[in-house]
DNA sequence: ACAAACGTGAGC
DNA sequence: GCTCACGTTTGT
């Protein structure tokens, strides 16, 4: 049925009425620079025990941030490295499975804090910190939110962590549909917003309508034009596309590089 | 269930 | 500060 929307919309006013705000582009550029410079498949592939995880969580202050020089300044001052800041998670992934990999994350699980708390919701959680420490074997303690999960490929699901189902498809697939922590109901009070996946249909289609309602009433209805609605963001997050993609399982066990090479026979992390 | 209105996050 | 547009609320 909504596929069978005439994308195209009403009688193609593509050129004649498309507003001066509307770039030629499908993308604005914002929602390009969500790309990464390494695939899934780069952070997946790539044998990791050589790498310098210790570096990744504490870059010394003189070494050199190759993604600032030539990127614009950022918007917000980072709390935590680039890494951390990625929109798409995949630096944290990156970082995460590596950790695992070499065996220096250790996922505190939330038996810890045995005193008491007994469940999902007595997480150590407060309405701004929503943290959960992990401790690498590195000798400190670092913050790790649970709220960064989603967008690693990371779930909670009870009381233990979950992984998706991975597949280059599955992370980068929920990463396309703008999934940040807010808008994935972790956040009480910071709520995020999903961006365009840039890919559909309709967020391929440069131009506005002007004809429908989300156009003749944009001053006040906030909206993009219906025909240039991202199909992602139509489905609601948790609703069946999203659920059915992130299939968990339990992270406390080694299943996470489990899930990993299991990825990898079915081809499925393979550039 | 759908659409309109509104609040507000985010980019420029 | 302005604009765009996502998410939520409200009205039908």
């Amino acid at each position: 049925m909504s596929t069978a929307v005439d994308i195209a919309g009403p009688s193609s006013p593509d050129q004649a009425h498309s507003s001066s705000k509307i770039p030629n582009e499908p993308l604005r550029p914002s929602l390009k620079r969500s790309n990464h410079p390494y695939s899934l498949s780069h952070y997946i592939s790539t044998p990791s025990p050589a790498v310098d995880v210790k570096a990744l969580i504490q870059p010394s202050p003189a070494q050199p941030r190759a993604a600032q020089s030539g990127h614009t300044k950022p918007r917000r001052a980072p709390s935590w490295p680039d890494m951390w800041e990625s929109p798409s998670g995949l630096h944290l992934a990156h970082a995460a499975e590596l950790l695992m990999r070499a065996g220096l994350l250790a996922l505190t699980p939330a038996t810890t804090e045995q005193g008491g708390g007994s469940g999902p919701e007595e997480e150590e959680e407060d309405s701004s910190g929503c943290r959960t420490d992990f401790q690498p074997f590195l000798g400190a303690w670092f913050p790790f939110s649970p709220a960064l999960f989603p967008l690693t490929g990371f779930q909670m699901g009870g009381s233990h962590w979950r992984s998706a189902a991975i597949g280059a498809e599955g992370i980068e697939g929920l990463v396309a549909e703008g999934y940040s922590p807010g808008s994935l109901g972790g956040g009480g009070g910071g709520r995020r917003k999903r961006k365009r996946c840039g890919e559909c249909v309709p967020c391929r289609r440069q131009t506005n309508c002007e004809q429908c309602s989300s156009c003749r009433n944009r001053k006040r209805g906030h909206q993009i034009c219906k025909y240039r609605k991202c199909e992602e963001l139509k489905r609601k997050p948790g609703g069946p596309g999203f659920d059915s993609r992130v299939s968990g399982f339990d992270l406390r066990g080694s299943d996470f590089t489990l899930g990993l090479a299991q990825e990898r026979s079915n081809g499925a992390l393979d550039g």
